[in-house]
DNA sequence: TCTATGACTCCGG
DNA sequence: CCCGGAGCCATAG
């Protein structure tokens, strides 16, 4: 089995999972604090592995601009909305309203 | 080993 | 802010 933890993947999951309730970031946040600042893409390729996981809320993560990209990964349609609806955040158009507001940095974790 | 892909981000216009 | 193009990097085939 991996040895120290080699899985790009499960450090992402880890981050996701310190998403506080009601707030959201970006993969680049996750991906500068994994270190890896230019794999964001790699944070997305986790994610998208992580509905393997059951405490991996992926729906709060969004890209930079606050948009829900990846929710039609989700079995439906707008169910990474729904989601976010359910946390307090709103989101219209598929973007997150006042996503610089919601926004939560895993290096502050406030 | 190499090529293609992608839930991204940055840059210039 | 929107649009188009380029860069980056790990995984899959």
């Amino acid at each position: 089995m991996d040895s120290n933890n080699t899985n790009f993947f499960e450090r992402v999951y880890e981050v996701a999972r310190q998403i506080p309730y009601g707030r959201v970031t970006s993969y680049g946040a996750i991906a500068k604090f994994l270190g890896a600042a230019r794999s964001a893409r790699m944070v997305g390729w986790a994610m998208n592995a992580s509905h393997t996981m059951e405490d991996v809320p992926a729906h709060r993560v969004v890209n930079r601009k606050g948009l829900l990209t990846g929710k039609f990964h989700f079995d439906g349609t707008n169910l990474m909305q729904q989601l976010l609806e359910n946390e307090g955040i709103k989101v219209v158009d598929n973007q997150i309203v006042d996503f610089d507001k919601y926004f939560w940095d895993p290096a502050k974790r406030d």
